[in-house]
DNA sequence: AAGGAAAACTGGTCATACCACTTTCCCGGT
DNA sequence: ACCGGGAAAGTGGTATGACCAGTTTTCCTT
C-alpha cells in the first residue's frame, strides 16, 4: 500500500488514563474546588498503579495549576482563578515554550483579548461587577498615589475587567497572558517602567476604561483598553531603548 | 505581628528545577526543535536525580506538547506548531480544566483572538503567506465539494490566518483554542454541523475572509472573521436545539 | 551482499525504602 | 480542667533496583 491506510494504534500510557479520569471527575463536579484528595498511596491503590506513575499525573496537574500539592499536608483542588500570581503565567509559559516569543508578541495578544474583554464587559457587566471594578480602580489609585508602583493593583484591575465579561475562559486566558507578561517584564525592564511622570498618565488610561464600562459604551471601552495597552508597549520601547543606550 | 510580614520560603522541588533548566535550554536554543534528548537514564544521572523524578519533569513537558516521547525510541523536542491536532487543544484543556466552560465561552474568545488575527494578517502578511492562505482555501474548497466535510481543512485555513500575523503567540493560542473547540465539538454535535445546505454558506464566509486579507483591508478582514465565527455559533445553537427536540 | 534473528537500548511501570515536613494526639505539668 | 510540648503518625519528595514491552542496532547466517 502506497499511503498509510491505517492509523497506528495509540498505546495509552497509564498516567494519561489517570489524567483523563481525574479531569472527568473535576468536570463532572465529583471533585469540588478546595477539596482534599486522598493521599497518594491510597489514590495509587485505587487506580491500581504504582506511586511514581500516579505522581506523574499529579505532577502534570500541579504544573498547570489545577492541583496544589503541599508537602506533609495533602493534595488540594485549586479554586478556579485562585489569585496566585505566577501560577497562571507558568502554565501559559509552558504552552508557549517552543515558540520564539517576546514581550511585544504577548502584548499584541493581550490587546486582542483584553480589548474584546472590555467591550463585552461594558455590554453585560452586572451591578456587582461595577462595584468590584470601581473598588479595583480605587485601590489602584491609592497605590499609585502612595507608593508610585502598583503592579498588583494594576493586574487586579485588568482581571476585574475580564471577570465582568462573565466568561471564565476569557478571564483565565487573560490572566495567564498578563501574568506571563509581568513575569518576563520583571526580569527585564521593570525598574524603568514606573517612573513618576508616567503614573498620572497610566492612571488616566485606567479611568477611561472604567468610565467607558460603567457608561456601558462597548466600543469606547475597547478603544480605551487598546489605547492603554499600546501605551504600555510604547513605554516598554522607551525603557528598552534607555537600557540599550546605557550599554553603548 | 498582625499581618504576614515575611514570605514563606518556597521549597523548590527537584523536578521543578529540572523543568526550569530544560526550559532555559530550549529558550536559549541549546536544544533545537527536532533534537533527540539523551536517554532518561543519562539525563537522570546528569541532573543528579533518580529516574522517577526526572520522569516527572519530562511528563509535564510531554503533556503540554513540548516533548514527544516515543517508547523504545527516544525523547524528541517537538517543532513549534507541529500540526498534530489534539496536542495543542489538550494543553489548553488543562489550562481551563477548573473553569466552568462550554463551547460558547470558547467560541467567544476565538472571536476575539481570530478577529484580531485576521486584522493583523491583512495588515502585514507577506506574499508567501498569501500563497499559503490561498492554498489552504483551495484545499478547503475541494474538500467541501468532494466530501462535504472538511474539518481538517477548515482548521488549517484558520491556522494560516493566524500564521500570517507573524506572531507565534497568536498562532499558538489560536490553534489551542480552535483545537479544544473541535475536541469538545466532536463529542457533542459534530454530526449535526455539516449539513449540505450549510456548506456553501460556510465556504462563502471563508472566501470573504481570504479576499479581505488579500486586498489588505484589515477592518473588513476582522469583520468577515467575526461574522464567520458568529455564524458557527448560530449553527451550533441550531444543532443543540435539534438535539434537545429529539429528546423531548 | 542481503535477510533475519539475537542482543542492546529505550521508555513504562512497579515495589520498597528512606527522608523531611506537617499534622495530630496524648501525656505531663500547671 | 487547662495548656503546652513532644512523640507518633501521616504526607509528599526522592532514590534504588528491577522487570516488561516495545524499538533499534548489530552481527551472524545464508
Amino acid at each position: 500500500m502506497g499511503v498509510r491506510l491505517v492509523e497506528p494504534v495509540k498505546r495509552t500510557r497509564a498516567y494519561e488514563q489517570i489524567l483523563q479520569q481525574l479531569s472527568q471527575l473535576i468536570r463532572e463536579g465529583e471533585l469540588k474546588p478546595g477539596d482534599q484528595l486522598p493521599p497518594e498511596r491510597e489514590l495509587a491503590k485505587a487506580f491500581g498503579v504504582g506511586r511514581p506513575t500516579l505522581r506523574q499525573a499529579l505532577t502534570v496537574l500541579s504544573a498547570v495549576g489545577v492541583l496544589e500539592i503541599q508537602p506533609g499536608s495533602g493534595i488540594y483542588l485549586r479554586k478556579p482563578m485562585s489569585e496566585v500570581p505566577g501560577t497562571a503565567g507558568q502554565a501559559m509559559a509552558m504552552l508557549l515554550m517552543t515558540e520564539k516569543q517576546n514581550l511585544r508578541h504577548i502584548l499584541e495578544l493581550r490587546i486582542a483579548v483584553e480589548g474584546s474583554a472590555a467591550y463585552l464587559a461594558a455590554q453585560r457587566c452586572t451591578a456587582e461587577h461595577i462595584t468590584e471594578l470601581q473598588g479595583a480602580y480605587d485601590a489602584l489609585h491609592d497605590a499609585f498615589k502612595n507608593r508610585g508602583v502598583a503592579i498588583q493593583e494594576d493586574f487586579r484591575f485588568h482581571a476585574k475587567v475580564a471577570e465582568a465579561t462573565g466568561n471564565p475562559v476569557f478571564l483565565k486566558v487573560m490572566v495567564s497572558l498578563a501574568d506571563l507578561f509581568l513575569q518576563q517584564f520583571e526580569s527585564t525592564t521593570r525598574h524603568l517602567y514606573y517612573e513618576p511622570d508616567r503614573v498620572a498618565s497610566n492612571l488616566r488610561e485606567h479611568q477611561a476604561i472604567l468610565d467607558a464600562i460603567v457608561q456601558r459604551r462597548p466600543e469606547a471601552a475597547r478603544e480605551a483598553m487598546v489605547r492603554h495597552l499600546e501605551r504600555v508597549g510604547e513605554r516598554l520601547d522607551l525603557a528598552e531603548r534607555t537600557l540599550k543606550d546605557r550599554y553603548s
